[in-house]
RNA sequence: GCGGGCAUGGCGGAAUUGGUAGACGCGCUGGAUUUAGGUUCCAGUGACGAAAGUUGUGGGGGUUCGAGUCCCUCUGCCCGCACCA
């Protein structure tokens, strides 16, 4: 027995030293063995880490330490995702520049993580807030620009007119800037976008290939790019008047510039239930006809107003406003449907303007039945008479056959609505307005450009340059990076970049003549597109990758991180993969062939009387199960415990990594990262889970050491026969070993490390037999005792290095090879079969491991309990599954 | 509203993918060691039952020799998207 305690807080930072010195986890690119690239999606420097990197790591770090011990070379990076508007509040907060505060932040967390014992290469680090990796990020934007990728047009922002800066959607609380308070206003502004939807097609079909990517996170994808099929319809706007001149007249007042009105539907089949048109506030025929009309003005700047806040558009019924106007349907010159302006069509989907047909669509129901337009229905379900179908609050969206669609121009009747849209499709397409086709098939996405423009001084960025008379013009190659200024101040609101004396004010690399630089810089989503493409040689000081090497180390084998990342950051690191390729940076389209999203640390909320929260270290618990209950530890009052949350700063049930690290060791707190919880759901902490994971750690240190003592007596060649309680632990060892192998690769982590406390479990006893065991039983469990240290080896490196000298093992474990599986020791020569009879277990036989089924059903029926249960009758029927069940039915 | 997922002891969760339900851990109960223990070790722990046994994977129904697993249906939670034409 050995009495001395596992002391982490004495050998980790030993066993780290170590690793550094020898650089063994320094990823070599021209090491020819096969590669195998693990990432976890790369923090924020905030300033310190949390539970969540914690997890995140651990799990990457579990894997690469398995496949670097299975012989891959290994790819394991890490960096820091440093641009962004935290730093530029701490400035203005703090009176700290962004630069600085990024810096010593990226300090402290490298700190942090060095003391949970990654295999990173560190060698490979950067922060996307270096100029020597913006640099490049620059370079792709002009490659980008250059191969029609890139473009520049108007759009609508959030506009806090305080602070003159753009918010993001998460930054407006009920419509107010979330700092300042004020009511934010919708303006356009001229900026960048990455011209994504050229992709949309290839992003939505290539899911289907990324089948080791959660089904959620591809579902969600999929949604997301949103692609439908339909028809673009023009609509001829009816006019008034009887002369050319009172049209004309008619026109001019009313209708603008217009002529038709241009839809898109995905239900063309439907047209024949046409009741009325509906358009967005913001169309230009809605603009147009406003000027005419005060209270159409009026209504319009209603519906904007609503836009804002996001409870009202959830409420808001269905409103609309009739502009007068009325369209022509393009079945029948003679049948007028009035334009409505309504609150519930966006002009950002589609053309702004629909068709509604209330009888098959839900909104459309809704608004005829608030404005009495009545609806006609077309699709009449298969179950039911056509004379008998009517609709009045539900609209019917299902499949059946064509009704009340039938006229001198087409007719559509009996049709299933696929066949009729076809024929409307193929009708529409021949048919004439004003020299162009009435319809046009057309497929629409949802997925939208990509603003990049950021109006913010901590970012990358945009290397154009405006001149006054070449208008926009790339900075040269010879010119990048544009470098950030550091002198900036944040006094003033408003972009500090914008309002530097001199920074922008530069001379036009085509004609020399006056220019200003661009202000904005990049979305910080665009510096994590292509990261980790960086990662695979970070030293190239010419070109964003070096092609060759990005070709071998590409692409990430196995990607992990939050699932909050599944839509954005996913997706346009897949386009990024895609542009970058286009323009020759690298050689394939999917970044990520191994996605993995892990769940959230949760802890238990603790309320104090006074209604806020206490922390997880200023209360005390007693009591169990029902009984528990929790007080302060400053003056003994009760505290309620409350429900389990996500930790949280405002909840305040965060548990700090460099506390529990430096109480219980690292490994203690990485062991219990993986344990219990699925990977990919939430794991709870707890008090009494860590202790258990520390108590787990001890217990191995006690059992290596006795194992280390019986080790010395073993003889150092493998005895040429084992007793069946050495074969016993041999077989436990190598069916961990098996299990824990293949466990690990499909990151089933909490099943891997019960594997492992089985087999623990299973030695400990063999350990603990009394007498001096056998020369094969010392080999055996000398065995046993280096495939348990390996096994934990990937998840509690530090201890399994300290055991590994105990044990008197060369070299280091972390360099060790994965061991072998003998496989004849996971074949049981017996086998025992549990025997059913009648779905019931009645017994139990076993046999040797090739008994023919006939051998196998006479042991069974010879069992009292089998025979009991029959009764005395013979069996009707024996269903044998091989190494299964044996099922006798009576 | 639409889409997806989940439901197993007091708790977190396993279950070779249709084959002995509850592995492993936490908690709890009893015992031993210890001056002490928030240490370690041993035993027990789904429910009912003294036992044999019965029953048991959210409810109901079905397929099957056999269902936690497949199908239908209901209920309850969770997540994503949201007036997408």
């Amino acid at each position: 027995m050995t009495n001395e305690r596992y002391n982490a807080r004495e050998t980790e930072p030993r066993w780290q030293r170590v690793w550094d010195d020898k650089a063994i986890f320094a990823t070599k690119n021209d090491d020819p063995r096969p590669k195998y690239y693990v990432l976890e999606m790369f923090p924020y420097p905030s300033g310190r880490i949390h539970m969540g990197h914690v997890r995140n790591y651990t799990m990457g770090d579990v894997l690469a330490r398995l496949k670097r011990a299975k012989g891959f070379n290994v790819l394991h990076p890490m960096g820091w995702d440093a641009f962004g508007l935290p730093a530029e509040n701490a400035a203005i907060e703090r009176k700290v520049a962004p630069k600085a505060w990024t810096y010593e932040n990226i300090a402290s967390m490298k700190k942090q993580l060095q003391t949970m014992g990654l295999s990173l290469d560190w060698a490979r680090e950067f922060a996307t807030c270096d100029p020597s990796y913006y640099k490049h990020q620059q370079k792709m934007f002009t490659d980008f620009l250059a191969a029609g990728l890139v473009e520049r047009k108007k759009s609508k922002v959030n506009w806090d007119p305080v602070d003159h800066t753009v918010l993001a959607n998460e930054q407006v609380i009920d419509g107010r800037g979330w700092r300042s308070g004020a009511v934010v206003e919708q303006r356009e502004l001229t900026q960048w976008f990455f011209k994504i939807t050229k992709y949309s097609q290839d992003l939505l079909d290539a899911l289907e290939k990324l089948d080791r990517w959660p089904e959620k996170v591809r579902l969600m994808q999929h949604n997301w790019i949103g692609r439908s099929e339909g028809l673009l319809v023009r609509f001829e706007l009816a006019t008034q008047g009887d002369t050319p001149a009172e049209i004309e007249t008619y026109r001019n007042l009313f209708l603008g510039d217009f002529r038709d009105l241009k839809i898109f539907t995905t239900r063309p089949d439907t047209l024949f239930g046409a009741k009325f048109m509906a358009i967005a506030a913001d169309h230009p025929l809605a603009i147009a006809a406003a000027q005419t009309n005060p209270k159409l003005a009026e209504f319009i700047a209603d519906v904007k107003r609503q836009g804002t806040a996001q409870e009202v558009i959830d409420t808001a019924e269905k409103q609309g406003f009739d502009t007068g106007i009325k369209a022509v349907h393009p079945f029948d010159p003679t049948w007028k449907l009035p334009v409505y302006v309504a609150n519930f069509v966006l002009m950002e989907y589609g053309t702004g303007a629909i068709f509604g047909c209330p009888a098959h669509d839900q909104r459309d129901l809704d608004f005829v039945n608030k404005y009495g337009l009545g609806n006609t229905p077309v699709v009449c379900p298969p179950d039911i008479a056509p004379e008998d179908f009517r609709i009045s609050d539900v609209a019917y969206d299902g499949d059946g056959r064509m009704i009340n669609s039938r006229n001198a121009f087409i007719a559509l009747d009996g049709l299933t609505p696929e066949q009729a849209k076809e024929l409307v499709a193929k009708k529409l397409a021949s048919t004439l307005l004003d020299d162009a086709p009435v319809g046009e098939r057309q497929v629409n996405f949802r997925l939208r450009d990509w603003g990049i423009s950021r109006q913010r001084y901590w970012g990358c960025p945009i290397p154009i340059i405006h001149c006054e008379t070449c208008d926009v013009v790339p900075v040269p190659e010879k010119d990048l990076p544009v470098v950030l200024p550091d002198d900036v101040t944040f006094d003033k609101p408003g972009n500090a970049l914008d309002h530097h004396p001199t920074w922008k004010h530069v001379t036009c690399p085509q004609c020399g003549g006056k220019a200003r630089r661009e202000t904005d810089t990049m979305d910080t989503f665009v510096d994590s597109s292509w990261y980790f493409a960086r990662f695979t040689d970070p030293w190239n000081t010419q070109a964003p990758t070096t092609r060759a090497v990005a070709d071998r180390m590409m692409p990430v084998d196995q990607y992990i991180g939050g699932v909050e990342h599944a839509i954005l950051h996913l997706l346009y690191s897949r386009f990024f993969t895609r542009a970058m390729k286009a323009t020759g940076h690298v050689s394939l389209d999917e970044p990520f062939a191994g996605m993995f999203t892990q769940g959230m640390v949760v802890h238990e909320t603790y309320k104090k009387q006074d209604g806020t929260f206490a922390s997880p270290a200023e209360i005390n618990i007693t009591g169990d199960g029902t009984t528990r209950s929790a007080t302060l530890l400053t003056d003994g009052s009760p505290v309620e415990i409350g429900s389990i949350e996500k930790m949280s700063k405002s909840k305040r049930n965060t548990v700090d990594p460099d506390d529990i690290i430096g109480t219980y060791g690292a490994d203690t707190a990485r062991w219990f990262m993986l344990s219990d919880s699925p990977p990919d759901r939430d794991v709870i902490w707890s008090e009494e889970g860590v202790k258990g994971a520390s108590r787990f750690v001890q217990r191995l240190w006690r059992m290596v050491n006795d194992a280390a003592a019986h080790g010395k007596n073993a003889p150092t060649a493998k005895p040429a026969a084992f007793s069946p309680e050495a074969l016993a632990i041999r077989k436990a060892a190598h069916g961990a070993l098996d299990k824990v192998s293949n466990g690990v690769e499909k990151l089933q982590f909490n099943v891997c490390l019960a594997y492992i406390r089985e087999f623990a479990n299973t030695f400990g006893e063999a350990l603990a037999k009394p007498g001096t065991p056998s020369p094969d039983m010392c080999w055996a469990l000398n065995e046993a005792a280096v495939i348990l240290v390996q096994l934990f080896a990937p998840m509690m490196p530090h201890l399994a290095e300290q055991c590994w000298t105990v044990l008197g093992q060369q070299g280091l474990v972390s360099e060790a090879s994965w061991p072998q599986v003998e496989a004849d020791l996971l074949v049981e020569d017996s086998i025992t079969l549990p025997v059913q009879v009648n779905g019931k277990k009645r017994g139990e036989v076993t046999v040797s491991r090739e008994a023919p089924g006939s051998e196998i059903e006479a042991a069974a029926l010879a069992l009292d309990a089998v025979k009991q249960a029959l009764g005395g009758k013979p069996p009707k029927k024996i269903i044998v599954v091989p190494q299964r069940i044996v099922n006798v039915v009576g």
